[in-house]
RNA sequence: GCGGAAGUAGCUCAAUUGGUAGAGCGAUAGCCUUCCAAGCUAUAGGUUGCGGGUUCGACCCUCGUCUUCCGCUCCA
């Protein structure tokens, strides 16, 4: 195992043992692919959750919010393309482990035999493969590579598993008697229900082209192999931000978001070594360009945010189903023309974030294992969390030097000042040592002691997490201090 | 999903060819301490992942199962 797999699994261990992430269900074994957030963790998710949506809308005049349901009419998935694109039936064979698509394995069965001048057997076999697939008959279709000898390309075998259904989304029943309750679905993306929302947001916020709708929530996707902790989950949360452009502006748009996006990632101090684009060479039909920003994790380059420009598509699905108008009337003057633009679909970009991904990130980012030697010679060593101090989970420890003389009452003080401002941590017990490193393992920036000699001057010694530095300032200016750095 | 390895206290690990589990750290409660972990005392915490089998007796042998890790495979 190498030095960076071993970071990682440090990272894992310490998240657990710290309260940020754990296991689902972990009592009962576990389940797989899906995690729970702790204490902590909960804390850091969402205040990355907030600074995205702060970024988003508070400082984007024209980006307004929605939150829409999980759950979504059937249709909404037959128009993204949900529905078909993603539940294929699947068939391994067992000495290879090569994995195919049952119609894919059987069409190239079927060009072999017509290659082979048999093309009334590829028909028929042809046939039988679309009447087995429209009655979901699995038994049938592996019966049917078998009694046609279909072989593996690369092992030559026919030794196949099972055909299993691959399917992307979960589905559950809607209504409380199943009998006559109808599937849906549980959303695999967000941006759905920000395009069924479209003219809804546009029309009641009075919104003009150009302008976006964001929104953060959950969402569910069925992964084959879903491993590397919380990087590919099966319940998973995402910050999406569709950006509706005028046909035509796309381009400069495009370009726009995916800089605006990378500075957004900069600007929390993560060194631009860690990151890079990744440009789509091959594009979704839909799309005209597309690219990820990826992040040099522990386990290598992955992507943690798509930047894609995504035509009308999305929105002319959804009129085609809906059968109802997705058009936007644009009363800005076209100087070519003298006219206004008029009537049109919007263009889109997108720009999506796992929350995740983005957790999972901050907390590799920040993991450092340090070790010095102390003045007598010793060794000295801490783990601490690097986590940027408008996300850290704990902004200040207050902590009186002991827990006597007065003192505790002066940190309770101090407290009680700031707790409505920002997230506080009190703690008297243990030397302070001890209690600064407890804070360095879940990144809290900054620790506050008061001691004997606050009583008689009213200063207090602030601890900077990131170079253990120590200063003197007066207590009145420690709210001051801390609404700054996390301003 | 396939193959390999592993599962003992919150964590890291012990337990002599099978004789019904211990330590350190951590946690909690005290004590002592005037600024960077590892001072003192006490307490809690384990049907040895789970379920069968062999045996007088299983952490140890065997089968199944679950989970995790590694490799492969899949991934709008």
């Amino acid at each position: 195992m190498s030095i960076q797999e071993n970071k990682f699994q440090a990272i894992i261990s310490h998240a657990k043992e710290y309260g940020f992430v754990f296991q689902s269900s972990e009592i009962y074994d576990g389940l797989s692919a899906v995690y729970d957030y702790g204490p902590y963790g909960s804390e850091l998710k969402k205040n990355i959750r907030d600074h995205w949506w702060k970024s988003m809308t508070q400082l984007h005049e024209n980006i307004v919010g929605v939150d829409a349901a999980i759950f979504m009419h059937p249709t909404t998935w037959k128009a993204s393309g949900h529905v078909d694109n993603f539940s294929d039936p699947m068939i391994d064979n067992k000495d290879s482990k090569k994995r195919y698509r049952v119609d894919h394995l059987i069409e190239a069965h079927a060009d072999k035999l017509i290659e082979g001048g048999k093309a009334d057997e590829a028909k028929a076999l042809l046939d039988a493969m679309e009447q087995l697939l429209g009655k979901d008959d699995y038994a049938g279709l592996k019966q049917l590579i078998e009694d046609n000898n279909v072989v593996c390309t690369i092992s030559g075998t026919k030794n196949w598993t099972d055909i299993r259904q691959f399917n992307l989304m979960f589905d559950t029943k809607l209504g409380s008697v199943t009998d006559e309750a109808d599937t849906i679905y549980l959303r695999p993306e967000t941006a759905q229900g920000i395009f069924v929302n479209f003219l809804n947001v546009q029309k009641t916020a009075r919104m003009k082209v150009p302008f976006g709708i964001a929104q953060t929530g959950k969402a569910f996707r069925n992964e084959i192999v879903a491993r590397q902790f919380i990087f590919r989950m099966r319940e998973f949360e995402q910050m999406e931000m569709q950006f509706f452009v005028r046909p035509g502006t796309e381009g400069e748009w495009y370009k726009y978001w995916k800089e605006a996006r990378l500075k957004w990632h900069l600007e929390l101090g993560i060194p631009q070594d860690k990151y890079r684009f990744h440009d789509h060479v091959k594009l979704a039909f839909y799309a005209k360009e597309a690219c990820d920003i990826e992040f040099d994790f522990p386990m290598g380059f992955k992507e943690v945010e798509g930047i894609h420009s995504r035509t009308d598509h999305d929105l002319s699905q959804h009129q085609k189903f809906s059968k109802k108008k997705m058009n936007y009337f644009d009363n800005d003057v076209d100087e070519a023309t003298g006219k206004p633009y008029g009537n049109y679909i919007p263009y889109v970009i997108e720009t999506s974030i796992g929350l995740d991904r983005m957790f999972l990130l901050i907390m590799c980012s920040a993991y450092e294992e340090e070790k010095w030697a102390k003045e007598d010679g010793s060794e000295d060593s801490r783990v601490v969390l690097h986590i940027p101090a408008k996300l850290a989970p704990n902004k200040l420890a207050i902590l009186p030097l002991l827990k006597k003389d007065g003192l505790p009452e002066i940190a309770r003080e101090l407290m009680n000042e700031c707790k409505s401002q920002f997230k506080c941590f009190y703690e008297e017990k243990d030397a302070i040592g001890r209690r600064y490193r407890r804070q360095d393992a879940i990144g809290t920036p900054f620790c506050v002691t008061i001691d004997h000699q606050t009583k008689e001057d009213q200063t207090v010694t602030i601890r900077y997490r990131d170079s253990m530095a120590q200063e003197r300032i007066h207590i009145s200016k420690v709210k001051e201090l801390v609404l700054n750095a996390i301003a």
